[in-house]
Parts: C-alpha cells; sequence; structure tokens
RNA sequence: UGGGGUAUCGCCAAGCUGGCAAGGCAGCUGGUUUUGGUCCAGCCAUUCGGAGGUUCGAAUCCUUCUACCCCAGCCA
C-alpha cells in the first residue's frame, strides 16, 4: 500500500463504488485513532492502508483523533500520533481534526433524534441497563423511561448538559430495538455525563457522545467514502447506518478488515500498558516493544515497514503473521541501504608475530558491496587485532572454514593469515593466538592463486573503539503470549535474553556516529546507533540479525 | 436455531463473471561470492475445513455439517 500497487478486498470494493458511481468516484478515508496510547505496528497497517488507499486512488485521507472519552485521553499521545504518522512517511496535509470538533454539531443531531422520537433519557443505573439488556441468548426490557415525551426528553437532555446531574445518574439512549440478536442495537447510549476535563475542549462539556454516536457522523461530516475499520467493529454497522438514516445525513460505507496479530509479541493497548507500567521494559519506546517509537529507535525504517504491510495484505481472515516477516523486511532496506563496517562483539586478541611491531597501515574497505556510489574507507591494521571469538576453533568440525590451528583465513580486507600456536591462560582458557600473516596478501588478494576457504572480520586492537552493544532478541518466548493456561499471565512468557548488553569493539571510522545512523557489522547484524549513545560512548542497538546458515550446518554435522 | 464473521501449503495471501490452485515469508537443493550476508537457478498444495449435490467440468454455485473469532463498557 506504500505504493497503492497491491489488490486486496477492500480495493475491490472500492472499484464497485467507483464503478457504480457511488461518491462520485471519489475515494476519501482516514485514520481515526484515540489518543489513549502510542501507536504500534498493528495500526501501521491500518495506516498504511488508509493513506495508501487514498494515494492510490488519488483520493484524501485525514488524520482524525477520536477523543470522545476526557478521562483516558492526553496531548501527549496526539503528539507522538502526529510524529508516528508523519514518520510512516504519510501527509494529511491541512485535515487534521478531532471527533471534539464537532461536539455541537453532534449534540445538535442528538437533539434531532429525540425529537424524531427516536432518542430518551433514561435514569437507570448503569448495573439496570446492563441487566435490561438481556443476555446473548435472551431478549432485552424495555426500558421504563423509554416512553417519556419527546418535549420531556428535550429538556431533560438540555439539563444534562448544563450539568444539572451527577455523572452516571443519566444518560441519552437511542430508541431502537430491545429485542434484536445484535446488542448494539438494545437501545445503545449516545451520551453520558463526565464531569472531566477534555484535553482540547476543556470544561465546556460534561456530557460526552459514544463512540457508536460520534464516529459515522464524524466520517459524514468530512465527506469520508469509505470508513475502513477492524472486524471488531462488524455488529456496529448496522448502527453506524441507522444513526445516518434517521439523521438524514450524507453516509459513508464502514468496510472491517482483520487486524495484524504478530507472533512472539503483544499488539493490544492494554498489554503494552502493562509493560511499560510493570517495568519489564523501560517506556513505550524500548526497542523491544513494537510501538513504532520503540520500532523507530530499534533501527527499523519506515519503508520497512510499509513493505511489511504491503507483503501482509488486508482480508477478513483472523491470522497471525510470522515475526519473520517483518524481520525480512527491515534486512531486505537495510542491505541496499546500511554501511559496512567491522565490529567484533566477542573479542580475542591474534598476534601476527610477523608483523612489524608499532606499525599501522591503513587499508581500503568499500562501504557496501551492493552500491558501488557508497564507496570505501580507510581503516588501520596492526600487529595485534581481535577477531571473533566463534570464528577461531581449536578443534574445528567439518566444513568448518575459519581460523583453526595450521589453518589460514583471509581477513577481510587485509591479508591471509596462519594460525601457528595458542597461548592460554592457566585455567586453560584461551589468552591470544599466535598468527603469520602472508605481506604478499595485501587486500586480501593472493597471486599465486591459493585459496582459503574463509574469510573473517577483524578490528585492529590498538585503534578500536570500545562501544556498548544492546543485543535485542524476541521480547516473548511463546509464539502466542496472548494464550495463557489458567493462573498465567502473559508476562509469564517474557523472554530473559531479550536483551543482552555487551561491550563490543569497532572500527575507529565510527567514532562520529550519528544518533539513528545504521549500520551493518559485518557478518553479524545490522545496528543503529540509539538515542542514548555519546561521542565517547557509543551505544548500538542491534535492529536484527544477518542470516546465518553456519548454525544450520553446524546442527546437521554435530545433531 | 441469539447476532455478526472467517475457513486455500508450516505462516501471510491471490483466486469469488465455474475450465482445470499466483506470489511472498519460512524451509530444502545447487551456483556465484574478500560478509557461511546479498544475489541467481531449482524444489516446495492432483488440492482448496468435512460430507453430499448441480455440471462435460467447482476452491469458485447449492445443501448440510464442523472448527475458530467477535458482541452482554455509561471504552474505542
Amino acid at each position: 500500500m506504500g505504493e497503492g500497487s497491491l489488490n486486496n478486498f477492500v480495493h475491490t470494493m472500492i472499484d464497485e463504488d467507483i464503478k457504480n458511481n457511488k461518491y462520485q468516484g471519489r475515494v476519501h478515508t482516514r485514520f481515526p485513532p484515540e489518543p489513549n496510547g502510542y501507536l504500534h505496528i498493528g495500526h501501521a497497517k491500518s495506516i498504511c492502508l488508509n493513506f495508501g488507499t487514498a494515494k492510490k486512488y488519488g483520493g484524501l485521507c485525514n488524520l482524525r483523533f477520536d477523543d470522545t472519552n476526557p478521562s483516558k485521553e492526553e496531548t501527549e499521545f496526539v503528539d507522538s500520533i502526529m510524529e508516528d504518522v508523519k514518520w510512516l512517511g504519510f501527509d494529511w496535509d491541512d485535515r487534521l481534526f478531532y471527533a471534539s470538533d464537532y461536539f455541537e454539531q453532534l449534540y445538535q443531531f442528538a437533539v434531532k433524534l429525540i425529537q424524531k422520537g427516536k432518542a430518551y433519557v433514561c435514569e437507570l443505573s448503569p448495573e439496570k441497563v446492563r441487566e435490561y439488556r438481556g443476555t446473548l441468548k435472551e431478549p432485552g426490557k424495555e426500558s421504563p423511561f423509554r416512553n417519556r415525551s419527546i418535549e420531556e426528553n428535550l429538556t431533560l437532555f438540555e439539563k444534562m448538559r448544563k450539568g444539572e446531574f451527577q455523572d452516571g445518574s443519566k444518560v441519552l439512549r437511542a430508541k431502537i430495538d430491545m429485542s434484536s440478536g445484535n446488542l448494539n442495537m438494545r437501545d445503545p447510549v449516545l451520551y453520558r455525563i463526565q464531569k472531566s476535563e477534555h484535553h482540547r475542549t476543556g470544561n465546556t462539556w460534561c456530557i460526552y457522545p459514544m463512540y457508536d454516536f460520534a464516529h459515522g457522523q464524524s466520517d459524514s461530516i468530512e465527506g469520508i467514502t469509505h470508513s475502513v475499520c477492524t472486524l471488531e467493529f462488524e455488529d456496529h454497522r448496522p448502527l453506524y447506518e441507522w444513526f445516518l438514516k434517521e439523521l438524514e445525513i450524507y453516509a459513508p460505507r464502514q468496510i472491517e478488515f482483520a487486524r495484524l496479530n504478530l507472533t512472539y509479541t503483544v499488539l493490544s493497548k492494554r498489554k503494552l500498558r502493562a509493560l511499560v507500567e510493570g517495568k519489564f521494559v523501560s517506556g513505550w519506546n524500548d526497542p523491544r516493544m513494537p510501538t513504532l517509537s520503540g520500532i523507530r529507535r530499534r533501527g527499523y525504517t519506515p519503508e520497512a515497514i510499509r513493505n511489511f504491510c504491503d507483503m501482509i495484505g488486508v482480508s477478513k481472515s483472523n491470522s497471525t503473521v510470522d515475526f519473520a516477516m517483518l524481520e525480512y523486511c527491515v534486512r531486505e532496506d537495510l542491505n541496499k541501504k546500511a554501511h559496512r563496517v567491522m565490529a567484533v562483539l566477542d573479542p580475542i586478541k591474534v598476534v601476527i608475530t610477523n608483523y612489524p611491531e608499532g606499525q599501522t597501515e591503513l587499508l581500503d574497505a568499500e562501504n557496501n558491496p551492493e552500491d558501488a556510489s557508497m564507496g570505501s574507507r580507510k581503516i588501520p591494521f596492526s600487529r595485534e587485532i581481535y577477531i571473533e571469538r566463534d570464528d577461531f576453533m581449536e578443534n574445528p568440525p567439518k566444513k568448518f572454514h575459519r581460523l583453526f590451528p595450521g589453518g589460514e583465513v583471509r581477513l577481510k580486507f587485509a591479508y591471509y593469515i596462519q594460525c601457528q600456536e595458542i597461548v592460554k591462560n592457566a585455567d586453560g582458557s584461551i589468552k591470544e593466538i599466535l598468527c603469520t600473516y602472508d605481506p604478499e596478501t595485501k587486500g586480501g588478494w593472493s597471486s599465486d592463486g591459493r585459496k582459503v576457504k574463509g574469510t573473517i572480520h577483524w578490528v585492529s586492537a590498538v585503534d578500536a573503539l570500545k562501544a556498548e552493544a544492546r543485543l535485542y532478541d524476541l521480547l516473548f518466548t511463546k509464539q502466542n503470549p496472548d494464550e495463557v493456561e489458567e493462573g498465567k499471565e502473559f508476562t509469564d512468557f517474557l523472554n530473559p535474553q531479550s536483551l543482552e548488553i555487551k561491550t563490543i569493539y569497532v572500527e575507529n571510522t565510527l567514532k562520529n556516529a550519528e544518533i539513528g545512523q545504521r549500520y551493518q557489522f559485518e557478518r553479524k547484524a545490522y545496528f543503529c546507533v540509539d538515542v542514548e549513545s555519546r561521542k565517547d560512548a557509543l551505544v548500538f542497538n542491534r535492529v536484527v540479525n544477518l542470516k546465518d546458515s553456519w548454525i544450520k550446518i553446524q546442527g546437521k554435522e554435530n545433531p
């Protein structure tokens, strides 16, 4: 949907509407978040669908905050939502709206309904309302206040607005059908009394419209053609349509699609909030969170997210997307964009015994083999270097083509080295590895046609910079953390290894790495400079590992 | 017999005017490679939740059964 190129059932419906000249060929959507939390990857699906659809059809998409419940909504959230939508790459131009913009209009709509004898003020307590509503299988009972006169309803409703009644003492209800199989049609509440301050209208109102009474009418006022929402609103559609019909106003078409579910994570505001409030993560923007702010900090790109939304499609079946698909999307994007750089995450020292002591030379290293225009850099090489601990094995298995006693490997961009000796500590662990290099192989090429099986990465010990690496992994150990047995909570399945902090060595060209910059640490993973990073204390977040087929081979050889 | 939905490869998902199952992810085989990365080539549903039926022919139409999801907030 980033390009609006893929088709889906929503587009099929729009195509029909266009063919039938419904809405005169217009396409106008909206993204309607409630500002009561941070946006997550599931919202990205909706954003891409709504803005993407508008783009595809040359239409418009509004950003509208559904702020009808003052007790839950805050300005902090509207700010973060706007930031996230922009970051994702979408623009609402001058069409920023709030349901609260329409409070007066909505009030007048309610008055109209009362005048038509289609709404009444009900004084049943919340408990009684529930009781009278009936159950899923049994019809409800009519409220004793259902047949008040229009005049009395008008007076009472006006007094509600004036603040003459206590919170919860009265509500305005639609008069529809207490025996409907669809509970939403059993005289739904339109307005409740809530004397709390609204983030935008302050204290000018003490009655607030319910979602059902605000959403469709807001869509109508804005001239929305296709009101796309998630599946759970499917049984609200008859009500959505009932209001527009009774109010005799322009009617958009509501279309429902399946919300996103992702393996190994949770995507409900309630649970995400619980993770933040329970300090299981550092905040809404913790790089392990599926929030857009978390994902952004982690190092995901908007392009990768948009591509992901294109890839997963849009349908009505309740599905759970494999987290691997998201990871595929970032790798694909970062492979093209990220500078390659060398970093050793788990160092072991190698001394090149025949290399002159105290000497340092600069070697050429290309920044991205996928894109020559990204140029090259100079990296320092010296007598002592660090290599990755698992790039050396004293007793290598078959097919291990890295460094081992007597073996020769290529140090990427540098020289061929051969392992001569292992120096151990008193406890038997390896202290350092002594190697010799072949001066004729500078740059990593040999003129005699000799072949080496492996190429490994390294950093010059004296030149390397120490840095902090935050290695993130899946937040949960369970594919579906929402599915918990009796007595357990979703937080019981948090992955204790979701964050590992290490001190690593990186090549000194990273000295001026800027916050938000993404790199590929050769042969390891993509990393992104964290917001907490400083010049003298670099911090890198692991975005995602590179694919590693060696672990597969290893598993097969040594089961 | 509450109402509303959904069922196509391990995971997403096309297909819906009936004509003989796209694509992606994952996986598997090979090839290229100064990243065991990328890239390239090949493989991966005789079958479309089950059972009947209509038809020369059905994932697509009809009947019926089954499974799963959503709804009893003065939340959205």
